[in-house]
DNA sequence: TACCAGGCGCGCG
DNA sequence: CGCGCGCATGGT
């Protein structure tokens, strides 16, 4: 078993956990169990350190996963310099987040999934997905299951997909899968600029600009993308008394403000509002 | 009971 | 183009 340490000083686990950009982690001992692709690790707070417990061959895997060769001071340091009061209070609040570089594909399953729906039933959905199709597999243990393969996600009908609690989504998740055993390839679109990839995104059934930039941001880490959700919404009205209507220009507006940092101000931001007003994120 | 959640597709003008 | 509507589900 390997186990990485490093300062916890820009790297708290369950910050980073519970700012709504992973579903699929649960509680266990002193920290979490997080779960990617087929894969898990043990994260966990202890004083000053941050470490995370792995297999040896997923070492490799959960240091790209977890960002940590990316220099967190940096970012800190610009919104620290931010002219808005908002984003210096948030990122205060938020120093240990960090961006996971996720699982494209699955990020992508995730976030259309996340359309329209709360973080406590898409993780439940999420979870069910991988309890039904997902490779039984073990950690420290613990039982969980890998996230399904689209192979196995494009046998099913969308009868099972209803049944998984996916509504209106099972189609988009349905085609998906069968899209991709066909060959469709996101991993392929990696080297495109983050406009021109997420103009891809945008052909996918079920794909719309939100969730795009979910998946850019997410799944291939493109910082100079900012999701504008209800809760962006509402940050951006009460926060910034802001006064546009259209998604797009309020995502616009955030982008010229922000630039590169823009994707690690964005989750500052969420994660900031909805503890305000939800006292437990780890549902 | 109506409204909301990390919205999107579709038809209409 | 932009706009309004319907959409599955479970929680307040």
């Amino acid at each position: 078993m390997k186990k990485i340490i490093l300062s916890s000083e820009f790297f708290n686990v369950k910050d980073t956990l519970t700012c709504g950009q992973i579903f699929r982690f649960r509680e266990f001992k002193d920290g979490f169990l997080v779960f990617s692709t087929d894969k898990c690790a043990y994260a966990y707070n202890d004083g000053e350190k941050a470490i995370i417990e792995c297999l040896d061959a997923d070492e490799n895997y959960f240091t790209n996963f977890f960002d940590l060769d990316r220099d967190y001071a940096s970012v800190y340091y610009n919104a620290e310099n931010s002219e808005f009061d908002i984003i210096k209070k948030s990122a205060r609040v938020g120093k240990g987040i960090r961006i996971l570089n996720q699982n494209s594909d699955e990020a992508l399953f995730s976030f259309v999934i996340s359309q329209n729906n709360n973080i406590p039933r898409i993780k439940g959905i999420i979870e069910r997905l991988c309890g039904s199709l997902g490779e039984k597999k073990s950690f420290y243990g613990e039982e969980y299951f890998a996230f399904p393969t689209a192979k196995k996600m494009a046998s099913e009908s969308k009868a099972f997909f209803m049944e998984t609690g996916l509504g209106y989504r099972a189609d988009y998740i349905r085609k998906l899968a069968v899209s991709i055993e066909q060959g469709f390839s996101l991993q392929s679109l990696s080297n495109l600029s983050t406009e021109k990839l997420r103009a891809e995104l945008l052909k996918i059934y079920g794909v719309g600009s939100k969730v795009a930039d979910c998946v850019v941001l997410f799944g291939f880490h493109r910082s100079d993308s900012f999701p504008v959700d209800t809760w962006i919404e509402r940050v951006y009205r009460e926060d910034f008394n802001g006064v546009l209507k259209d998604r797009k220009k309020i995502n616009e507006y955030f982008i010229n403000e922000f630039k590169g940092d823009a994707g690690y101000f964005q989750q500052y931001l969420f994660y900031y509002k909805r503890l305000l007003v939800q006292d437990n994120l780890t549902n």
